[in-house]
RNA sequence: GUGACCGUAGCUCAGUCGGUAGAGCCCCGGUUUGUGGUACCGGUUGUCGCGGGUUCGAGCCCCGUCGGUCACCCCA
């Protein structure tokens, strides 16, 4: 059977070392900043019963879950994202950890959509969550955490922006223009899709509900705060941020959970295409069958992200430095007469026993030949042991000086030739 | 789910009017045997995605299918 009979399934990823490397560049620049933030780490199950997902999104979703039915016969999913394990595990052990919570997960995620640019599926997702407390300060420090990890990979504010609103602005629209209240959830439905649908159809879908296009912008036009969002804007600010951040009432968010103040993040070079989204989801925990629990927290993906990081020069040049230090090898032990093997295994363990990279020729092969694997190998150094033994010569590979030490002084020499 | 475009060597691709395939890169070996990146020489490599159809003959034309890319839809 040949290996293309049984390819990988769409959407899925496969890491190789250079992809693989790309990724742990993105999951330690999350991980860093979350820590620098006072972030615990946590992971749920990647795969939990449907109905979690049914419960806070409604049916409508169903299309979008990884879903089948177990050995059991339970109606199970892959999950679509993070935020729902969270509550329900948050909730469970809700008196245990002193509030408010501070939980990061970086997890594989699972949507049965077409892939396509940004949109696989399967994916990873960046997940901040701060929980029990209902306080605007939790959505200031969690929009400050996400700028943070956007300037850890290279990007200002020329190149993305924070867009800040408050679901609870459109409840004063509704008050003030006359919009029943049992059309809340359609109002910001439209209002969630005001930039990519044509102005007769939004026109058309307003006047259904009470309420007009022309209405609507005036509104947004606005600029109109709840006193949430001036106090994240003002504790942004304070922080230095001010420059990310605007208000923006067209934001909303796709998801039926969120409830006070949302936000995302935006590329503002190419077409605007969100790189992260949150807000507050005060109620989640009470949906998913516990009892109150304010909460905040936002989710960035690994395949939107990275792609930004591809396309913006100073993103890519620290990517590009951090996976070839990554691949980099401190030294290469040459075995430069077959006789010495054994003292070059010796070496070599004593490097590695150090805490260096070492790499070296397994089989017999000509001194050229190993200079060649050690270049490749991307090595710093090569240690030739040879016949001189217990002389051995380390030779920096990119200035080509070579100099003469013991087989007892070869650890700190090399340490001082990589300094 | 809908649509457009694409599938030829490990990779990037060429292949004319239908006549059963080629380049570069990579990889391996060599340029007289203990010092690398360049150069030169040599070598391996394909069910032309898969299945059917038209034809004396299909990489090329037609249908289907699978996969890829992009867009729409949707976006948790």
């Amino acid at each position: 059977m040949s290996i293309k009979e049984v390819q990988s399934l769409p959407g899925f990823r496969e890491f190789y070392p250079e992809s693989c490397a790309v990724r742990n560049y993105i999951f330690d620049m999350w991980r860093n900043v979350a820590h620098r933030y006072g972030f615990a780490e946590w992971e749920g199950p990647v795969l939990e019963p449907t109905d979690l997902y049914r419960r806070k999104s409604g049916d409508e979703i169903a299309g979008q879950l990884f879903c089948f039915e177990d050995k059991g016969g339970r109606d199970v999913s892959l999950r679509p994202e993070l935020t729902p394990s969270l509550a329900r595990m948050a909730v469970a052990k809700q008196r245990e950890y002193k509030k408010p919570l501070r939980w990061f997960e970086i997890g594989a995620c699972f949507r049965y959509e077409k892939p396509q640019k940004g949109r696989l599926r399967e994916f990873y997702q960046f997940n901040c969550d701060m929980l029990g407390e209902s306080a605007p300060a939790i959505d200031a420090e969690l929009i400050a955490l996400a700028i943070d990890v956007m300037t850890g990979f290279g990007f200002t504010k020329e190149h993305f922006a924070v867009r800040l609103s408050d679901r609870n602005i459109w409840k004063r629209f509704m008050q003030e223009a006359g919009v029943p209240e049992e059309n809340e959830t359609t109002l910001l439905q439209i209002i969630d899709k005001l930039e990519r649908t044509r102005p007769d159809v939004l026109d058309t879908q307003l006047q259904a509900i009470g309420t007009s296009l022309a209405a609507v912008q005036e509104f947004t036009a606005s600029k109109a705060e709840t006193e949430a969002v001036t106090t994240v804007r003002q504790q942004l600010e304070a922080r230095g941020f001010g420059d990310f951040v605007s208000v923006d009432l067209s934001i909303v968010r796709g998801l039926a959970y969120y409830t006070g103040v949302v936000f995302e993040i935006f590329d503002c070079q190419g077409d605007m295409r969100a790189v992260a989204g949150g807000g507050r989801y005060d109620n989640l925990a009470k949906l998913i069958g516990g009892s109150d629990m304010p909460a905040a927290g936002f989710a960035m993906g690994d395949v939107v992200i990275g792609n930004f990081i591809e396309e913006t020069p100073v993103a890519k040049a620290k990517l590009d430095a951090y996976v070839k230090a990554a691949s980099e090898l401190d030294a290469y032990v040459i075995v430069a007469s077959e006789e010495r093997r054994p003292d070059a295994l010796g070496i070599v363990q004593k490097l590695r026993s150090a805490g260096l990279r070492v790499d070296f020729a397994l089989t017999a092969a000509k001194v050229g030949k190993q200079f060649q694997s050690a270049e490749q190998r991307n090595a710093r150094l090569a240690v030739i042991v040879g016949d001189e033994f217990p002389e051995v010569s380390i030779k920096n590979l990119t200035t080509r000086e070579e100099v003469k030490t013991t087989s007892d002084g070869v650890v700190e020499a090399i340490q001082h030739a990589l300094a």
